[in-house]
DNA sequence: GATGAATGAGCGTTCATTCAT
DNA sequence: AATGAATGAACGCTCATTCAT
């Protein structure tokens, strides 16, 4: 086929290299195996993408826009600190169902294979939610609703770090099998009971005195 | 030099070989990197392990011993909760210093692309803890220290989550940047006032009713 | 633009075939460099030659028809010796000026692998030029104006290889260098003292008798 | 077989090399082929040269080492001129015969794929003859024996462009077709015959005015 | 009849693995 | 029983060639 690529394959090449970069890293992924999966030659890839770091960084955008949609809607309109929580708990559930492999992707980019590009992807994927999650928290303790003493930054670092973990448990193979260890199938597989039981832990954590 | 090789030339193997793997990844590590290191030949390496997938799997158990001994302080003897809790947190902190590779190596390990090797070692590493942390909040729940709403297994898996997320933040490249970002350098780097933070955002989390 | 590549389309495309033959080699030119470079797509020039090899060739043939051309004024009309030579000097090294990358396709030629139609090549190419040449020295042996014991094939061919190597150091980098080595840059940018040198150098080496 | 290379392995591998490069050039000669032909693997080159430049420039230095042993005989001892110019040409003819392909090889360089590399190398095969050649020259000059007129480097870069082309007669496919062309089979055979015309030529050509 | 993107064999290079010593 | 050089499959990438438009 020498046909133009069609924009579904050009997505397909993206998402089937997602696939391949989520499941081995940097390093083990193979431009041949992406290629075969999506249907294309190898020469193709590297007439939309320069070499294999770019495709990474592709992937990486792509996983990124993805999350970054996915949890936007959960920051918007007037809700107060518990509704937020929630919503972002939630929006991020429903993600990781959709899109597990941009969260494995995600986890990959924290091993780092080189700790440039790992320092710098770092700072572009962090910086956004770091700035948006510390402003909620310095608020929110302005207005005497949660914890004055906690450290708006250490709050709003341990807040994503359950975030964190909480994708990573319905995303990563690892982190599942951990979530049924820590709390069996059943509550593991019972996605409202898990969220409520977080954004209660989080509400704790910051020490909010309101009712939700 | 055709002596077996010492006991601690056989450790010295694993020790190199942790630095190589923690540092590069499991595919960018190279053998011969690690024989040099070592003091050794590359060809012994296979005689006392089938190949690099093992020696792999040596790494990341002698990771694993080490990061249960290192941790294993914390729970012994009669300590109220929050005195557990902070000496969890300073043990880990300690032992992040003191070996980062370790902790880099149990994150490794999380990426693993074989699932059921993958579920395996999730269950040898993870129980131990998750059947302790369950039991002590348990405990405290009956006696009506903390939250009684709680499901155990829910609050030991979100206590081990910020547990798991501060070595990253101590030991890996990725997270230790954004340890940066969320906290600056001033909190991250001192390390008594994050301990202190989070021992205190913990302690809320669970609904800790008491004094620390 | 699907209408038949007009003339000037065509020849640009050897044109700059020569070029990019003349500065990479056969196996260093692009053929997409040189479909960019005549304007025109790269699929077109499977349409005017089977492959690279048939381009190759029709270079080479432009490259001869363009060198035979530069080089046939000067062995017209009723010339003297000295003055042949002279004139066969200077022009060559005015084309070694306009177009050196003939003469480097020329050199190109030298170095081919097929050994068949390298030869069937020397044939063609050489040919004219060794007719030509030992006729003007059989004759000028026969008039007593130089070295009678010479053979007739030999002076022609030592006094060709001294034109080759003319245009060759006034064309190739290798050979320029090497020019600039034995000449010094003086000598070697200065065409007149150079054309000098070498008419006197052939004349003394073909025992030629006469003032020039 | 996993021994180390002998010696003659090792020599092998250049000598293979050589031919490789000699009959397709730098970029057209194939790091397998060479491997292939000289029975050993591919990994294993890389274990004596970094990469294929390294081997390249191996293959150059083995050339000019030979060429200038098989030639440096010709320059010893209490000469004079026309004895020394025989003695080369005598020599050169030798080594032609006798390795051929360190000639092609050289006559690949010329090609110059790359502009940097050519220069450097030509200024690194061309500057010891040049100087040696030039100094005889200017010897003679001083002792009257050739003519004054001509300026050194002029007689000394005509005299080796003269060996240069001899030497391609005797190595390479295209000059050596050429050779027959000009002089016929007889004469190019016949390399006693051939040698004594070049000498008388080149005598002449520097307007020697001794016996020989 | 021209276009130019897709193809895929083949390149140089690496490195886990082997085995003669 | 250790050594360390040799092996060769597999990688990322290129580019002469093809063919749907």
């Amino acid at each position: 086929m020498l046909k133009k690529l069609t924009e579904s394959q050009q997505a397909l090449i993206i998402d089937k290299a997602v696939l391949e970069f989520a499941e081995k890293g940097y390093k083990g992924a193979g431009l041949s195996t992406i290629a075969k999966n999506a249907g294309v030659s190898v020469g193709v890839i590297y007439k939309y993408y320069a070499d294999k770091e770019e495709l990474f960084r592709a992937c990486i955008s792509k996983s990124i826009a993805y999350l970054d949609e996915a949890i936007s809607y959960a920051g918007r309109e007037g809700k107060d600190l518990p509704e937020m929580i929630r919503a972002l708990v939630d929006q991020t559930l429903i993600a990781c169902r959709e899109r597990p492999e941009y969260f494995r992707m995600y986890h990959q980019i924290t091993t780092g294979d080189d700790a440039e590009r790992t320092k710098e992807l770092a700072g572009i994927i962090e910086k956004p939610a770091a700035k948006a999650y510390k402003a909620v928290i310095k608020k929110a303790q302005e207005e005497g609703l949660i914890d004055g003493e906690l450290d708006a930054g250490a709050g709003a670092f341990f807040f994503d770090n359950l975030m964190m973990m909480l994708h990573n448990a319905y995303s990563c193979t690892y982190y599942n099998e951990r979530l049924n260890i820590y709390c069996g199938k059943r509550l593991a597989a019972g996605e409202k009971k898990m969220s409520d039981q977080m954004v209660r832990f989080i509400l704790n954590g910051l020490g909010y005195k309101g009712k939700y």
